[in-house]
DNA sequence: GTGAAAGCGCTAACAA
DNA sequence: TTGTTAGCGCTTTCAC
């Protein structure tokens, strides 16, 4: 047992030849005789010799790795992109190694130096509400500025140059109010994040845009956004009782749309409590095509962000550009687009 | 920009010492003289160096890093998991490369390769269904060999001597249904999957264990086993008419207990549409504390498993092996407790 | 057709 | 106190 792997030294060693012969058979050179090669070959296969891959890191200076830094894991729209860009990356023979943020700013900050320290040759990332808020991108400039690739996705940041995969969200927003409004709504109420978050404030415009477009005035009581608090199940107490009140208040709403499934959640719960029918009197659609809109019952009208294609084009991004087959000052951004899954709740 | 790394070498060559010297300096090491030391670490400072892990890793035969293989990534369950792992690891100093095998055995075997060839410390997995299916284990039984220490979770194997962390499904189940029974219910329907999957079937015999000490036999009528089909939505289907069907022809069903928040989330749909209350009329409980039973209406009362425990757990034992905190061969199995989550369903 | 040697970036035993 | 050297596993140029 214990075997322990087979160095090109040891073979060479063995079959009293040198490394070089040794590296050379095993690839196939025509430099090497036909039977030295194959002797060499069959030896080295039977002893399951497999190559180094740190000791070909080292010298080839790339390391096929790729690393994926995320504001969480347990989150569904996060790891379907995991989900894309792994299996992209590995299809063009790259692992990736992930690394979780926790929306925290220093904790982002300290991932990216630990995969910058050398063990990746290029980066995905979505930034940390932390870091949108603090508006301190110095890390990510840096790392840029080594000479390691970044795409960033989702949460992306205007200031920073690099190749950047988003969803269209304000369009995808407008599609989802739209699409309550085609269906007779005219009284939307919105559930949207604080404007800090990019997505959240995109998903405004486009709800405010859809409006306008129909002739309707946006009207600030309709328009809820929630606030961050650190325990998740106070927030949605909170939130509970914001939606509550707002339907209370006024009675004639007659569609939702939320910029989370989560949220949604939130106000299925509410609507069941006042025994309003979904989509009957109310309906829903809500961003995140995930779970819970999936089992919930009735289950959920949502927009899907597709994150598998966003994982999938932001993996090709970079391993574009680390094959040099993009330029490497040439960036892009690339849109994917949101689309309609129409469920019960509309 | 595109500053690229300094490297000891080139430090050395500027200040004019040997590298050595440098590498002495930078490690702090008293062998310098306390003047070149504090000029060159100044110098590091400035230039920014950092040393380069590749060429570390192959000097100390050991990348730090470690390889999480599971099923899924886009599941509540697996994603905890991860995320107590990767916590651990970081807080120890290692980092994590994650590989998914899509519940097939082929992938499985490919990503041990790719991580075995010598990128990873050691290995934490679960086995796939197919895997579980086949009964081949040759792979993880080859990398064991080669010296890579192996630690499985919750999907386990017998017939494999390494470091295990199980869930206590067994006893778990009990927990769930004598909980249906203190509530008083009688005729409780169990929602389970096919019994090659270990957890299933554990969870099974935990279900008819808690009726048999209170007396009551299992009926084979009120044991649903889901097949597993490659399409979830028909799985899906599938399952909820089954259920339907059974609720129909068992009216005295007055609990149900469901492997997973899944199979809940359908139970819960079926007796919405037959109006029958959750839980006046029928109370639920279910494995996987996620997102579906937090945000579903009723909230479903859960078995939590503590995913970031196991997984924290997991990180643990491996790297206690890695460091050689715990010898070698010296194999253990450690078990997560389950705890009931109480909440609307039951 | 085969092998010696340098080098990727770093460490550490040993020499000076 | 500082430097030399060998070596981790591999590739590749150049010499034999």
């Amino acid at each position: 047992m214990n075997a322990k792997r087979i160095t090109l030294k040891q073979i060479a060693h063995e079959l009293n030849v040198s490394i070089s012969t040794v590296s050379k058979s095993l690839k196939n050179s025509s430099e090497i005789g036909e039977e030295t090669r194959s002797k060499i070959i069959a030896f080295a296969k039977q002893h399951n010799y497999r190559p180094n891959n740190i000791a070909l890191s080292l010298k080839h200076r790339k390391t096929k790795t790729i690393g994926i830094i995320i504001p969480e894991v347990v989150h569904y729209f996060f790891s379907t992109v995991i989900d894309g860009a792994e299996k992209y990356a590995n299809k063009m023979g790259y692992n990736v190694i992930i690394a979780v943020s926790n929306e925290s700013f220093e904790k982002e900050v300290l991932n990216m130096e630990t995969l910058a320290d050398s063990s990746i040759d290029g980066i995905i990332m979505s930034v940390a509400k932390e870091t949108l808020k603090t508006q301190d991108f110095h890390h990510i400039q840096e790392t840029i500025d080594f000479g390691i690739p970044v795409v960033l996705f989702d949460r992306v940041l205007n200031d920073i140059a690099c190749d950047k995969v988003v969803v269209d969200d304000k369009s995808g927003a407008e599609k989802a109010t739209q699409s309550l409004l085609d269906k007779g709504c005219r009284n939307i109420l919105l559930v949207s994040t604080q404007d800090y978050i990019n997505v959240g404030k995109l998903r405004t415009q486009g709800y405010i845009e859809a409006l306008k477009k129909n002739h309707i005035i946006a009207d600030n009581r309709l328009m809820i956004k929630t606030k961050d608090l650190m325990n998740p199940e106070q927030a949605m107490y909170e939130l509970e009782k914001k939606i509550d009140q707002t339907i209370e208040q006024n009675p004639s709403i007659d569609g939702i749309f939320c910029v989370n499934e989560i949220y949604a959640a939130a106000a299925l719960k509410v609507l069941k409590k006042r025994a309003i029918h979904v989509p009957n009197d109310i309906s829903i659609i809500c961003f995140t095509d995930g779970f819970i809109s999936k089992y919930s019952s009735p289950t959920l009208t949502t927009i899907s962000q597709h994150g598998e294609k966003i994982g999938a084009s932001a993996a090709q991004m970079l391993i574009d550009k680390l094959t040099s087959k993009t330029p490497l000052a040439n960036y892009s951004t690339k849109v994917i687009e949101c689309t309609i899954v129409q469920r019960e709740s509309s």
